[in-house]
DNA sequence: CGCTCATATTAGAATAATTCTAATCTATTG
DNA sequence: CAATAGATTAGAATTATTCTAATATGAGCG
C-alpha cells in the first residue's frame, strides 16, 4: 500500500483514530491517538497498562505510564475497552467491548474471547431494588492437561 | 453457653478447627487454628487478608499478616477457600467451595453468593488440546439504579 | 517429658501495580 | 496568537502482596 494524497473519505488509521477520539468526546491529542492507533488497528486483543507502554516506546511514541493509565480508564469510561479482572493485581483491557466471554489459560496468563452466543447463563433474580446488572462476566479458566 | 469439660464427642469450634486442619494436612498451629475458626465459625463469607487481619486482632488473636497470606493460600490450594477475581488490586476469599457464582456490589464491593443450579452455561469448545477447565466464574455486576 | 528438626511464624524490607501531585504543556476557542 | 481548560509528565506516594532471614514451635522419638 502506497502513501495516498491527503483526502478524508477513507478508514486510514489516523483518521479513524481521530473519529474514535470525537466520537468518545475526548480531546484528540497525540498521545490519545497513537495509543487509540495502537489499540484498535489490530483486530481484537487483551491488554495490560505496561505492554501497551512497552508497545508505545517500541513504536517511538513518548508517553508516560501515567498516561497510560489515565488513558485506558477514560476509555473504559467511554465505552471503547472493557476491563477484564482474572488476575488478582493485573488488570486487562479488552478492545472488544460487544458480547462475549472469556477463557484465561492460568498457566500462560493469556485470554481469548468466546464470542457471547456460545455461553448463556439462565435468568436469575436480579438483586436488591435500587441496583441494576452492569455486566454478566464468564471466565473459564483453563490449566494445563491435570485437572486440578 | 457455660465452660465444658474437655471431652471430644462434639463439634466445638477448637476440635472441628483441628479436624478442618488435619484433614488438610497442615499443621494445626495456634495462628492456624485461629484463623480457620475466624473463617469458617460464621457461615459462608468473603474475606480479603486485611479483614482477616483485623478480626484476628480484635479476637487478640497475634498473626502477622504474612501468615494470614500464607494461610489463605494454602487453605485454596487444600480446596478450604477459593479465591475470586473481582476487583483489580484486591482479593477476596470465599468460604463456600462448592457449585455456585456471584453477585459483586461495585459500589459497596460486597459478594454475594449465587446458587450454582441457579446458572446455566451453555457448553463450549474446550480450549486447545493439553488444557482443562479448571473453573468457570460467573460474576454479576450490580450498579445502583442508573444502569451504567 | 525433653531433644531435634522440619515446618511455621514474624517483622520488616522489597516488589508490583496503580494512583496521586504539582508543575509543565497543548488543543481549542475567540 | 493569547487565554485557558484540559492533558501530560516525572516522580513520589499508596496499596496489596510477596520475600527474607531470623526466630519460634509442633511432632516424633528415645
Amino acid at each position: 500500500m502506497t502513501i495516498m494524497p491527503s483526502t478524508h473519505a477513507h478508514a486510514r488509521p489516523y483518521a479513524s483514530a481521530l473519529e474514535v477520539l470525537r466520537a468518545a468526546k475526548l480531546r484528540p491529542t497525540r498521545q490519545r491517538l497513537a495509543l487509540t492507533r495502537l489499540l484498535f488497528d489490530k483486530g481484537d486483543r487483551h491488554v495490560t497498562a505496561e505492554q501497551l507502554h512497552g508497545e508505545a516506546q517500541a513504536a517511538a511514541v513518548r508517553v508516560s505510564l501515567a498516561t497510560i493509565y489515565n488513558t485506558l480508564h477514560q476509555f473504559v469510561g467511554a465505552g471503547l475497552l472493557r476491563e477484564v479482572v482474572v488476575d488478582p493485581g493485573r488488570s486487562y483491557f479488552d478492545t472488544n467491548v460487544g458480547n462475549h466471554h472469556h477463557f484465561y489459560f492460568e498457566d500462560t496468563g493469556r485470554l481469548q474471547d468466546i464470542p457471547g452466543e456460545r455461553v448463556s447463563v439462565a435468568e436469575l433474580p436480579v438483586a436488591p431494588a435500587g441496583t441494576s446488572i452492569r455486566r454478566v462476566d464468564v471466565i473459564i479458566r483453563l490449566g494445563s492437561e491435570r485437572g486440578r
